[in-house]
DNA sequence: TCTTCATGTCGTAAACATGCGTCATATTAT
DNA sequence: ATAATATGACGCATGTTTACGACATGAAGA
């Protein structure tokens, strides 16, 4: 086991890096955009308007839909993709939390020993 | 070339993706939060306070850095590392932005052919 | 039934990430 | 100068992500 260590790290900073990470490729960012733009979508009219084939776009959706971050629900002959709002929100408040923790600390005092 | 397609999104998705990769690793997450609660730090320092060895700690404060994230000066035999709390502001607005807009959408209207 | 159309699954190749041991460099004190 | 100590660079082994073509499945109509 030389590799993902994550388990030693708490359950928030193993939450917040699992989200992130649904959000580190322009593919899945431009997914969610689509479907908060349009209300219902299917996965070939997804792949339609992305520049990845049909298959990456699933791949990319199952990966969001792992995370719980969209829903599928089978349509007759089509699937609907919908964001999960809620869980969106709850995200939103943990980055809110994250970024005030890490932008309130400004920058170090003079009676430090560093002078950056 | 069959991979890494980043280059056909736009620069927002880009840009977004970036910085959530960057957060995507609970060590790195660990880190931002640790430079943010003591003001000056050194890399030994965050090594000891992790359950990752020097050299990797180095490595993913180099990625932190690479992104401009945070900033590390040399203090005599030490060095200093800082958040980049200007940036982390903008980033902080970027992601803002981006979680309005996701959450905005709510669900499908009654008249739409979706039932989700 | 059997074609068709749309979605989902599998296998695979290449690029990238993670984690660490080991060596290099550079500064301070002896 | 030289030892001690601290950070930085290199290389390697292993695991994960990305991207895609080819095949499987399953519903709806000719």
């Amino acid at each position: 086991m030389t590799y993902a260590k994550t388990a030693a790290f708490t359950q928030e900073q193993q939450q917040l890096a699992r989200v992130a990470k649904a959000l580190a490729h322009p593919a899945r960012v431009a997914i969610i955009q689509l479907l908060a733009s349009k209300q219902t979508c299917i996965s070939g009219d997804i792949a339609a308007e992305l520049p990845l084939s049909r298959t990456t776009v699933f791949q990319h959706l199952q990966e969001l839909k792992a995370l719980d971050l969209i829903r599928g629900e089978i349509e007759g002959l089509t699937v609907c993709y919908c964001l999960n709002t809620e869980l969106l929100q709850q995200v939103y408040q943990q980055f809110t939390a994250f970024f005030i923790e890490a932008t309130s600390g400004a920058v170090c005092g003079p009676d430090d020993a560093c002078a950056c």
